[in-house]
DNA sequence: CCTGCAAAAATGTGATCACATGGCGGCATG
DNA sequence: CATGCCGCCATGTGATCACATTTTTGCAGG
């Protein structure tokens, strides 16, 4: 086994760091994935570093990794920040997901067992709960983790890496547009994948997968184009350069 | 425009990198690419910056990125190599390909100008010469390039940095068997991808694309498989910890 | 009051050091 | 002669320092 910079598929799996700098890395990750992060804000490694309690090393290379990802972007100026989002990349961002995603789940098709079925099941039940509960981080995770559990069933993936750096992409935006969601438009789609993954229907699993994308993006892509008429979202300009805190 | 970490797309287009840091990313992106560099074998970060004639410091954060971006792996022992190769991956790295690029390549379309299908004929005549001085790193590279041409006409593509993390992981393997193929055979499926681009006829250029990648692999995946009868392709047991050099 | 310049503070980058971990070989013991 | 333990060496990790670049702040001149 090798290690892991801790991925969302590691994280929903149960791994622990053991350096500082994929702690670092996984912390940033979540609250990137979970959008609390402010788009165009400038990071900072001394004010990351303070806020940790650690050295600017690990944070150095954790922002590093995360530039890699895509999920940071290295501007000129070589200070970091959440890159800023325009409809054109967030289409790309959608079209790529549906892509993979819709690949990734039939290629895991023959790896589904019932195991890993019942775990699917219950992100989805964290996913109601969490609805219920308004509780908006702990029902994006267990989204991503319905579907990391799935793509994550084949043993070593080239898929799930790509998918989680698409994430990371889209991840910041996902908040802020998700209270103006009515609700309950992803159940139905992971009622679907759940049948179709019973039934061992591959043809059936890549439809709901795509709708699911497609589905809980679309109320996303509005929001952005109401915001667009202010031009970039967030981050147009060179952000101020607020220490991180 | 932000500094790119001198992607293949930047090499391209043509960018001098600012830190040390990039060049050293280049540095190493470019021989992993090319095949330069063994699988399996273990990179150390005081081997490398000796070699490189600088601190371990911008060493660290390029092999860093490089694991981001899936090039190299760290393994539990904390040391850096190129991933070892196994049939299952190489399926998946090539079915990932084809669903990416081919996308990629059509939403390319409405960009496509006509400087950007003449650079493409000029990557191509590149190849041919190329092929013909068996300069192998030239040949690999204007083929990558050919792509990257393509695939970069769109402004901030989201795919290009996913397509280019699986060029990545296929690079160290394609050196290997490339001297075995027979020699001819993506000309074609170029020609036939500059002919489609001239049509502006994108269902065509789709299959062009896939066909271009499939050919191109097919020979690979045999000798794959012909390597396999002794396990993993490279690195099945921790590699030697000579030194890099 | 606005503008532009210069000093000062903040930040990223590169280098170096101290330490913990892992790998390797030698050595003793059976 | 084989095997297991112990110590040394190489290496990754984290911390810190020096320096160049960038950003902000303060002030003078219009």
């Amino acid at each position: 086994m090798t290690a892991t910079g801790l991925s969302i598929a590691a994280e929903v799996s149960g791994e622990d760091p053991r350096t500082l700098q994929q702690q670092v890395l996984a912390g940033l990750r979540r609250r990137i994935l979970l959008g609390r992060i402010e788009p165009g804000q400038a990071l900072t490694i001394r004010g990351l570093a303070a806020e940790l309690g650690v050295s600017a090393q690990p944070v150095r290379e954790a922002l590093r990794q995360l530039v890699a990802e895509r999920a940071l972007e290295l501007m000129d100026n070589r200070r970091v920040r959440i890159p800023p989002m325009t409809i054109e990349r967030f289409d790309d961002l959608i079209a790529a997901r549906i892509v993979l995603e819709a690949e990734a789940a039939a290629r895991a098709m023959p790896y589904v067992t019932d195991e890993i079925i019942a775990r699917m099941e219950a992100e989805d039940a964290v996913i109601d709960e969490a609805e219920r509960a308004r509780d908006y981080d702990r029902w994006i995770g267990a989204n991503f983790a319905f579907h990391a559990v799935l793509y994550g069933a084949v043993p070593q993936s080239a898929f799930l890496p790509l998918i989680e750096s698409l994430w990371l992409q889209v991840g910041p935006f996902l908040r802020r547009a998700i209270r103006t969601i009515s609700g309950h438009y992803t159940v139905d789609r992971h009622s679907e994948a759940l049948a179709a993954l019973r039934r061992r229907d591959t043809m059936a699993l890549r439809i709901a997968i795509e709708a699911d994308i497609r589905d809980g993006i679309a109320h996303i892509g509005s929001t952005l184009i109401r915001s667009e008429a202010l031009g970039e979202i967030s981050g147009g300009v060179h952000g101020p350069s607020t220490t991180s805190r």
